[in-house]
DNA sequence: ATAATAAAAGACAAAAACATCTTTAATTAA
DNA sequence: TTAATTAAAGATGTTTTTGTCTTTTATTAT
C-alpha cells in the first residue's frame, strides 16, 4: 500500500498532465482542492517533485505546476520512489531483514510473484496513461459528489 | 505492505505453531529472540491476539503460548485482521476515498486484480503452512547468522 | 506458604507519517 | 514601480506507529 504522500503525489501529476493538455498550469490550490488533498501537504510533495525534476513550476503571476514537453513518460515507480522510496518492491512479506530467493522466508515464493507483478504495473504505468483515461471520461481522480 | 506489528504476528505465530508440535508453549522473551522483534512489542501484539482468541497464553512457570488444538487452520488474513484490519484488501491503488468498479480512478483495473491476487494469497495461506516449511526446513523465520 | 517464573496491563517515550502556519522569493499585470 | 499572485522554504504541530519501562496478576515448583 502506498504512502498518503505518494498518493497525493500520483494524483496531483495526473491532474496536472490532464491540465497541461490544454495547456493549463494549475497551482497548488486548484490541484489540491480537485483531488481532495490536504493544500500544503500537497505544495511540500510538489516541492519534493521538483526538486527531483520530475516537474517543473514557475512562481508569480500566472504559474503554476507542469511537465517539460521534452521529457519521456513519467512511471509511477519513479514517482513512488521519489517519495518513498522502492521498499515496496523490495521487501520481505513477513519482514524479514532481507528478501532472498536462496534463503527464502516461507511465504517468499508465492509473495514475490504478486509483489513482482505489481512492480511491473507501476512501471509500466505512466501519468500520460492514466491521465488519457481520465480525459477519456473512463475513470477519476475523485469522489466530489 | 503489512504494518510491523503484522509482520511479528505472523512470525509470532508460526514461530509458535513449529513450537506447539514438540509440545513447547515458548514465551514472549524466546519468540522475539528467535524472530529478530522487540521484545516487549512482541508481548504486546501477542497479547492483542489472545485477547482477540487467535493464540491461547498461560502464565506463570512453565507457560507461554500455544494454539487451542482444537481450533482451526487460521489464515493469515485473520491474523492482518486482528492487527490492523481489512484496509490493505480495499483501500483504491491511488488513495480515492473508496475502491469502487463503477466508478474507478485510472488505475483500478489492473490494481484491484492484483490487491485480490494478494488478498486470495492471505485467505489461502494458514499459520500452518507456512510453519510447514519451516519444519521441512524449506523456509527460514529469522536472518540469524 | 514462599520463591521463582511468566503473561497482562498501564504508563511512557521515540520515530515516522501526516499536516499546517508563517515568512520569503520570484514573476507579472497594471 | 507597485500591487497582486504564486511557489519555495522553514518552523511547528498532530497523529499514528513503533517501541520501552514498570508494576500487577497468575501459576507452579519447592
Ligand atoms: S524472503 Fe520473505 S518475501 Fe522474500
Ligand atoms: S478505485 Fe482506485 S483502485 Fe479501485
Amino acid at each position: 500500500m502506498l504512502s498518503k504522500a505518494s498518493e497525493y503525489a500520483i494524483r496531483s501529476l495526473v491532474y496536472i498532465a490532464v491540465k497541461n493538455r490544454d495547456g493549463l498550469r494549475p497551482g497548488y490550490r486548484e490541484i489540491a482542492r480537485e483531488i481532495e488533498a490536504p493544500e500544503q501537504f500537497t505544495a511540500k510533495i510538489l516541492q519534493t517533485l521538483v526538486r527531483q525534476k520530475l516537474l517543473m513550476s514557475v512562481r508569480g503571476r500566472g504559474g503554476g505546476f507542469f511537465f517539460d514537453p521534452q521529457s519521456k513518460p513519467l512511471p509511477l515507480i519513479e514517482i513512488i520512489n521519489a517519495i518513498e522510496g522502492y521498499k515496496l518492491f523490495t521487501r520481505c512479506g513477513i519482514g524479514l531483514s532481507k528478501c532472498s530467493d536462496e534463503n527464502p522466508c516461507p511465504i517468499h515464493n508465492q509473495y514475490a510473484i504478486i509483489r513482482n507483478q505489481y512492480q511491473d504495473l507501476a512501471t509500466k504505468t505512466t501519468i500520460n496513461t492514466l491521465a488519457k483515461k481520465i480525459i477519456d471520461g473512463d475513470a477519476v481522480l475523485n469522489r466530489l459528489i
